[in-house]
DNA sequence: AAAGGGCGGCTTTTT
DNA sequence: GCCGCCCTTT
């Protein structure tokens, strides 16, 4: 506990009423919220199992618990402390209340596709114009629910008809994960919220579990997720979160900022701290990132600073293609490393979609360097997974349609067909229908043949089903392989399916190692693959690079960050140019990544990119021209690495970089008075240096005074 | 009724 | 360049 600073002392010691603590990156967010809670434990007295601790990432959840465990040393049964994912915790107290909303606990969880696949074919059923688009729905949808309307608001429409189309829409899919007693990612929050809206009673009960509770990254609270929490707290007030405005990315997920800018309004008497000292990065990407920042209208002004060393200057690196720009980040690990005593380890990748860590994972694989990708997008959207996952969905949940109907289409598709509208128009789900198939022969007109096949499936499921009630998820899972197996439905001596029943195994050893109430069913097994980290069981972590989205780094921190793809459509995503609203998230994402460095960030980019199986041209991204030039290093020959090895693949860096003139420095030179040619507006004088010497007013013999953007790089000193 | 080719949309980010 | 969907072929 020594470890802190006075204010962050001052913090954790404050232990009742709501908190906010509302302080930039690196100051101890995250240190002063792990601290306080084994403070609470260790110091007050509190007991572990009244505490609830969540975040939003899987990430961040997996990090908290393993700080307080170091912290604690496993001395106090810490493992009480209700600590996870809004959906993670809240997917539980459903499961144990379902009851009360109508709904059995065996629920599934729909994914994002399931849900899409829902909406398709609700639009398919209305007849609905195609173009309205299934993902465009999906979002509303989403929208819609992450901002209660229909609970507690009435959404403004915007536009009418469109709304209209959507609300229908909404119901159908309502009535849809009903009647396959199903749950999306959103609704775990909303079912929570009607849980507790419409049963007091209940909600009483978990005001006195959770007579504190904490919030880690609370600038990404939407507003479902926010109602939740204040109907928990209402009688006690017992809430401590933690926020920053300038990192709050998850906008798209219905975050608002005003749940942090209200707080003092939601909660009267709110204590409200600040912390503004970095501990984690050196000076000059303190000063880089707040200088990124600063380029934001909508923020909360803060002072970070740091008495940590100067650093180095944010190295910025031109790459002709992508797949070179994925060898000089190889390069440049090999070479850091091996001029200083860091581990692979400390070395970060960042990214600002998914799809970019494919080339950089094959230059890393080339080279040797162990690495680590995290929420890789392999595992779950491989199709042999989602059928495999499809069967234990349908042993838990029989009424899980989508699972259901994707076990069904590999067989038979006229009739799978055929056996849908039978059940829409009667009202029989579809496993019911199968399982009385007789009944139905002449309705369906099926042969005998086809009949049988369907019997002997729903055969088999059962006697999975039955089994499921006493045989653990890894028993259930073999006999699921078994049956494809010897079916011969799918060439299963695959790696997907080896890996996945691996990872039932792990998941059910782990479970029987917990003291208390391990649950090895096959419903914890589905319910920790939706919502809970995916550990890799094979492979270690330990020593290895890290690869991730920028989402997913948030709350980290590496010495050494390469944040990759810095051009324009690609970061800032091309579906953001469209407001400054979205801009201005893209950069708080951004300053996300840069501070995420301890020692040394690197930005690179490429000329070319393909995408779609194109080659497109891109310019570099806008965040790199906002980058205030005293603060980077523009490298163009690499001279360093090149020299060490001669591996042939080096042999790419000789290119010329973009912007030869950053090197030369020749605009470090620009100053109040000097004459200047440009490119364009040719002759002129610089009259004054702007916006932290980024731009210069310079008054040409021709064209007057204009505004020139230096790193546009249209100048050259006239001598 | 299955298999395979052509075509169009897609890649923003997470639970 | 890949995946899902639809249409055609066998
Ligand atoms: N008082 C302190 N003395 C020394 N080191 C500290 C102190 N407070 C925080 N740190 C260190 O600073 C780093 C950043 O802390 P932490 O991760 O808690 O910050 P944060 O506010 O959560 O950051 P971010 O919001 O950027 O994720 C950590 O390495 C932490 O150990």
């Amino acid at each position: 506990m020594n470890s802190l600073n006075s204010s962050q002392r001052k913090i954790i010691e404050t232990i009742n009423g709501p908190i906010l603590v509302l302080a930039g990156a690196g100051s101890g967010k995250t240190r002063v919220i792990t601290h306080r809670i084994v403070h609470m434990i260790q110091n007050i007295g509190i007991s572990p199992s009244n505490i609830l601790a969540l975040t939003f990432t899987k990430k961040a959840a997996k990090e908290m618990k393993n700080r307080i465990s170091d912290m604690m040393m496993n001395q106090t049964d810490f493992d009480q402390i209700t600590l996870g994912t809004f959906h993670s915790i809240f997917s539980n107290i459903l499961r144990e209340e379902s009851h009360w909303l109508g709904f059995k606990s065996n629920y599934t969880i729909y994914d994002h596709k399931d849900s899409e696949n829902v909406i398709k074919q609700i639009l398919q059923d209305l007849n609905l114009d195609r173009s309205l688009n299934y993902k465009e729905i999906k979002r509303k949808i989403s929208e819609y629910k992450n901002n209660l309307y229909g609970l507690f608001y009435k959404k403004k429409l915007i536009n009418q008809k469109v709304e209209e189309s959507i609300t229908k829409i909404y119901k159908f899919y309502t009535k849809r994960c009903f009647q396959a007693n199903a749950l999306d990612f959103d609704d775990i929050l909303l079912h929570t919220n009607y849980l507790f809206f419409y049963f007091p009673n209940v909600l009483k009960k978990y005001q006195k579990k959770f007579k504190y509770i904490l919030i880690d990254e609370y600038q990404d609270t939407n507003l479902s997720q926010n109602t939740v929490i204040k109907n928990l707290v209402s009688q006690h007030k017992n809430l401590f979160v933690v926020g920053d405005d300038a990192q709050s990315i998850y906008g798209f997920r219905g975050a608002h900022l005003s749940n942090i800018l209200n707080f003092h309004l939601d909660y009267k008497n709110a204590k409200i701290f600040r912390l503004e000292q970095n501990y984690r990065s050196t000076n000059y990407i303190v000063q880089a990132s707040n200088n990124i920042i600063s380029f934001n209208k909508n923020q909360i002004l803060k002072k970070i600073w740091t008495n940590n060393e100067e650093g180095e200057k944010i190295k910025i690196y031109c790459a002709s293609s992508e797949e070179k720009e994925a060898q000089y980040i190889a390069c440049s690990i090999l070479s850091i490393k091996r001029k200083t005593n860091l581990q692979f380890e400390n070395f970060a990748i960042l990214y600002r979609a998914k799809i970019q860590s494919h080339i950089i994972e094959y230059s890393l694989k080339k080279k040797n360097i162990p690495y680590h990708i995290y929420g890789s997008i392999s595992f779950e959207n491989r199709k042999e997974i989602r059928d495999f996952l499809a069967y234990l969905r349908v042993i838990v949940n029989p009424d899980d349609e989508e699972s259901l109907l994707r076990i069904l289409k590999k067989r038979n598709q006229k009739t799978v067909k055929n056996i849908l509208s039978l059940s829409k128009k009667k009202g029989i789900t579809v496993y019911n229908i199968i399982q009385n198939i007789e009944d139905y022969k002449s309705l369906l007109r099926i042969n005998n043949k086809t009949k049988n096949k369907f019997i002997s499936l729903i055969f088999t499921i059962e006697k999975l089903r039955v089994n499921a009630e006493q045989d653990n998820a890894y028993v259930i899972a073999k006999n699921v392989i078994n049956f494809l197996t010897k079916k011969n439905y799918y060439n299963y001596k695959n790696e997907d399916f080896q890996s996945i029943l691996d990872y039932v195994f792990q998941y059910v050893k782990k479970q029987k190692e917990l003291k208390n109430h391990g649950d090895t069913s096959l419903f914890g097994f589905l319910q920790c693959f939706y919502l809970e980290i995916h550990e890799d069981i094979n492979h270690h972590k330990e020593n290895k690079v890290s690869l991730m989205t920028i989402h997913l780094s948030k709350g980290l921190e590496f010495s050494i960050v390469f944040i990759a793809g810095l051009e324009e459509n690609l970061f800032p995503s091309k579906s953001s140019l469209s407001t400054s609203f979205k801009i201005e998230e893209e950069r708080r994402l951004f300053y996300v990544a840069l501070t995420r460095a301890q020692k040394k960030a690197v930005l690179t980019y490429a000329k070319h990119r393909f995408i779609w199986g194109k080659k497109k041209e891109n310019t570099p991204s806008r965040f790199i021209h906002e980058m205030n030039r005293n603060f980077i290093d523009i490298e163009n020959h690499h001279k360093d690495i090149l020299e060490k090895k001669k591996i042939h693949s080096l042999n790419h860096f000789h290119h010329v970089n973009h912007n030869k003139n950053y090197e030369n420095s020749k605009y470090l030179k620009m100053k109040k008075g000097i004459k200047v040619f440009h490119k364009n507006f040719g002759l002129g004088i610089i009259v004054e240096l702007q916006n932290q010497n980024q731009i210069a007013l310079i008054k040409f013999q021709q064209s007057g005074e204009k505004r020139i953007f230096l790193k546009l790089d249209k100048l050259v000193i006239y001598s």
